[in-house]
Order: structure tokens, then C-alpha cells, then sequence
RNA sequence: GGAACCAUCGCCAAGUUGGUAAGGCCGCAGCCUGCAAAGCUGCUAUUCGCCGGUUCGAGUCCGGCUGGUUCCUCCA
């Protein structure tokens, strides 16, 4: 398995901590709104990578945490009157709710900063003895990024007077600029404060990762000098998010944090990048209203995770498109039992997820399989090994990227309710009935009304079938 | 202002170590069909933003230019 490291800024050969094993730690949502595209996407792109490492035969730990302790939720609180776990724990439900429809397999280890309070003030309280954090007059605890002669060298930062052009406020209680705060002290009676040796406050966003990923992964998958394999998360958290993460961590523990790091690209609209300040975030919820999440997650998956991707309705159609492709083979071989998968088949599509999750083209791989196979049904009809094996093929393309797994008839009438159905069932009686006895302007008739309501057909060898257009 | 990444057919999108452009959508022709749809077959970039350079040979390496995006501030 080669992945991309971005701190290497190169493809480089997996060789995980532990032999056989590999643990992943992505950051997840801080949980103040509902999951938008991008979130869907990150979710996505290392849910690949978890399911590629799988079927490679390694021993995945997934780590994915939730930020239940931030400005925003707070913000939320005061806003709607509600408690803070009322808030973090519908937005938390709603998440791994939606996810699940994309297909998302749930993480091993999800943890909660407000379950990691004693690992993150341990954390804190090293740093400060170490004298590489400093408790200022109001009680805020900064990480003192001098002291930590590596501090840049994930994001590739230069130090050098980047004070005078950058766009930091200088706070005149920081010792550097670029010092940020591990803890946050409360500020009135109504904040939410948790109890510390150094003030009553709460933790900064940083220290939450690098103390769950101490205390949920070093244990059991580190070796002393790393904490895990691979952490990942999306491009922006790169700098300053994964930077101060790895600097605490190095200076606290004095081994690294993680030997790999990924990063997945944007969701953008039109062009830019998402986000609520631009007024064009897309929400997960909305989007799963009007698409299938099978649908979503192919098309979401569809472009390398590096790349930036440009959401649009056009594309979306074309990726169903190329969807139904493959549930109409399914349809062509089922029902039926599944024998084993064609080696070269499965070597092909190893191959390609293997290469960085090369996921274009292992989709293409798809497509060559599609047309070869329904080639050969065309020519024999009966081939009943080929039916057997191309049901396996496709029970292997669930298990490696997620989507295929569906009824394949069902696939095509989601969202028909069961009147519907019997309305439309009943239309394709009276239309074959009327082709047997050659009356093809009732039968066309009954088409154009089929089409009309969205449905198209298809006359087939057993029969009439329809779909949801 | 500083830094990074990207630029391939009408659209989406692959293309480690330079060796002569995957796949999908759309389109056209054909087979199949009562006609369709679905499926299949064939065709569809002498060319990879522009200009130079290295090389027997460059989409792939180097330099410059242009355009786009992102990061430097909460952010997937």
C-alpha cells in the first residue's frame, strides 16, 4: 500500500507501527450543526482508506472523535437555552445517522473531549512542568511553540517574520505570536467551566486530539515512537490544527504523534471552497433528502481524495448513471448465490486502491468488468459460473468501496411508495397485455404515461422491468 | 504581502520511476427491439494552459508567464 504523506509531500510505502496492523485517527466534527458535504467527504475518504487497508489484510483501528467542548457549542447554548449535551449529543446522533446512510463504517474509538478532561489536564500539566506552556494572569495556559525547535515543520511553516505580514493579532500576554492557547479560562459565571490545577476553564481545540489519541492509541499501537500510523483530516486542518497537535504531543510525550499524515481536499460549490461565512454550505441532511446516500457516497468518492471537488447536480446525475450500471448487472445475475471473486478482478481493484486510493481507476476497472460481463451474457445467457462470480465481484466491490450492496431491484425504486408501485405494476400488466394482442398504440400509450410519471422500462427476456428514472 | 497546490477530449476524470494519452457522461453509426429502453460493437484528444530548455524521446523533468484554488483566522 503507497499513500500520500502530506508533511513528505510524497507517495511513500505504508509500513505501519505494528506489522499487520494500522490505526487511524481523523478528526472529526465539532458537533454545534449539522454535517455538511465537506465533513461528508472527509468521513468518506478515510472510510476508503480504512476499508482498502481491510481488504489488504491489515488490522485496522479507526479513531474518530467529537468536539463537545467549543466556543460555538457554547454560543449554541446561549442561544437556544438548550444544556451542552443536549446539543452535543443530537448533533452527534444526527452525524453518525448520516454517515451510516453514506455507507460510513462507524469508528472503533470515538472519543468525546468531555470524556478525555484528566488526559487533556495531564497533558497541560506536563507541558508546564516541562516549562513548555505558561499559565498567563487570566488563568489561560499557552503552548510556547519556542520551545519546540520542530514547531513548522509539518506544515512546512517558515518562522521568520511571518509576525510582520501575517494577519495574527498579537496578543501582548502570548510569549510569540504563534503561541496558542491549550486552555481557555472562564470568563463569567454562566461560561461552562471545568475544573484544572491551573485555572477553571476548558480545553483549546488542539489538545483535545493530541491528549484522546494519548490516551485511546499509544498504549496499544504505538512504539514509542509514534502514537499511530496515520492521522488524517481535511487540507485545512493542516496548518495551524495538525501543526500545534503535533508540537504538544512531541514536547509533551517526546515521541512523535503520528507517522503518516493525509489530508483529504474540499468540497467546493461554484468554484470555492464551502463554508458557512460564504453563505454556500451545503448541509448533508438536505442533500440526502432529494439523493440516496449510495448515490452521494459514489459520487462523492468518485474523485481522488486529494483533489478538490466541485459538487454540482450535473455531475451527481452522471455518477447515478454510471451507479446503475452496476445494479443493472446485479439485476441481469440475480437472484443467485455468489461463488468466489475473479482473482485478477480483485487484484486489479487491490492494485488501484493500493496506489493512494486510486479511485478512477478502480471505477474504470468497474466499467471494463461491466460491459465484458454483460457481453458475455448477451452471448450466453445461461452462463450460470458467470452469474455466480459476478455476483461475488460485486459483493467485493461493496466490501471495498461501499456501494453495491443494495436489492438490486429495490436499488431502482427507491423512494416509490407501495401504491405506486401497484399503480405502476399494474400499468406494465395491461401494456403487455396489450402488446400480445399487437395493440401498440395502447401499449406505447401506457409507456408515454409510464415515462410521464418517471418511470422507464424495459422489456426484458423474463419479462417487463422498470425504474425510477 | 508570504506559502502551497492545480491547469489533460463538449463535461467529469486517470496518467510512480520521461517512451509515445484509462474510464464515465454526452454525441454519431450499427446490432438487438413491433417501436423503444436496457445491453453490446465501432467511431470521437497526433494532443495534454502559454513560451522556452534538457533529452534520441516530455502531459510527465527544469525555467518563465498566464489562469484557478487553498492556507497564513474558526473550518472537513
Amino acid at each position: 500500500m503507497h499513500i500520500y504523506d502530506s508533511v513528505q509531500k510524497t507517495k511513500v510505502l505504508f509500513e505501519p507501527i505494528k506489522q499487520g496492523e494500522a490505526s487511524i485517527y481523523v478528526c472529526g466534527p465539532t458537533v454545534y450543526d449539522d454535517a455538511h458535504l465537506g465533513h461528508a467527504r472527509s468521513s468518506l475518504a478515510f472510510d476508503l482508506l480504512s476499508r482498502t487497508l481491510k481488504a489488504l489484510g491489515y488490522k485496522v483501528t479507526m479513531g474518530k472523535n467529537f468536539t463537545d467542548i467549543d466556543d460555538k457549542i457554547i454560543k449554541k447554548v446561549e442561544e437556544t437555552g438548550k444544556s451542552m449535551q443536549e446539543i452535543t449529543t443530537f448533533y452527534i446522533d444526527r452525524y453518525l445517522e448520516e454517515m451510516a446512510a453514506l455507507g460510513v463504517q462507524r469508528a472503533d474509538i470515538e472519543p468525546k473531549a468531555t470524556e478525555s478532561l484528566q488526559a487533556i489536564e495531564d497533558m497541560i500539566q506536563t507541558l508546564i512542568d516541562k516549562d513548555m506552556a505558561y499559565v498567563i494572569f487570566t488563568g489561560d495556559v499557552y503552548f510556547d511553540t519556542s520551545k519546540d525547535s520542530h514547531y513548522g515543520e509539518i506544515s512546512h511553516r517558515v518562522s521568520e517574520d511571518e509576525d510582520s505580514l501575517s494577519r495574527v493579532e498579537h496578543t501582548s500576554e502570548k510569549r510569540n505570536p504563534k503561541d496558542f492557547a491549550l486552555w481557555k479560562a472562564c470568563k463569567g459565571k454562566e461560561d461552562i467551566c471545568f475544573e484544572a490545577p491551573f485555572s477553571s476553564g476548558r480545553p483549546g481545540w488542539h489538545i483535545e486530539c493530541s491528549a484522546m489519541i494519548e490516551k485511546y492509541f499509544e498504549k496499544e499501537h504505538g512504539n514509542g515512537k509514534y502514537s499511530i500510523d496515520i492521522h488524517g483530516g481535511g487540507a485545512d486542518l493542516l496548518f495551524p490544527h495538525h501543526e500545534n497537535e503535533a508540537a504538544q504531543s512531541r514536547c509533551a510525550t517526546g515521541h512523535e504523534l503520528a507517522k503518516y499524515w493525509m489530508h483529504n481536499g474540499f468540497v467546493q460549490i461554484d468554484g470555492e471552497k464551502m463554508s458557512k461565512s460564504l453563505g454556500n454550505s451545503f448541509f448533508l441532511k438536505d442533500a440526502l433528502k432529494v439523493y440516496d446516500g449510495e448515490v452521494l457516497r459514489y459520487y462523492l468518492n468518485s474523485v481522488h481524495y486529494r483533489n478538490n471537488f466541485n459538487f454540482n447536480e450535473e455531475d451527481l446525475q452522471t455518477a447515478k448513471k454510471r451507479l446503475d450500471k452496476l445494479y443493472r448487472l446485479k439485476k441481469r445475475v440475480s437472484p443467485g448465490k455468489a461463488s468466489a471473486v475473479n482473482k485478477d478482478f480483485k487484484k486489479a481493484l487491490l492494485d488501484a486502491m493500493g496506489d493512494d486510493l486510486n479511485i478512477s481507476i478502480a471505477l474504470s476497472i468497474i466499467d471494463v468488468m461491466i460491459a465484458d460481463t454483460n457481453d458475455a451474457f448477451d452471448k450466453e445467457a445461461k452462463n450460470k459460473a458467470l452469474k455466480k462470480e459476478t455476483l461475488a465481484n460485486i459483493e467485493f466491490i461493496d466490501s471495498l468501496l461501499g456501494f453495491g450492496g443494495k436489492e438490486p431491484f429495490e436499488f431502482f425504486q427507491i423512494g416509490i411508495s407501495q401504491e405506486e408501485k401497484a399503480n405502476i405494476e399494474s400499468l406494465i400488466t395491461e401494456r403487455s397485455e396489450a402488446k400480445k394482442e399487437k395493440d401498440f398504440a395502447r401499449s406505447d400509450a401506457i409507456r408515454d404515461e409510464l415515462i410521464a410519471m418517471g418511470i422507464s422500462i424495459m422489456d426484458t427476456a423474463d419479462g417487463t422491468v422498470w425504474e425510477k428514472a
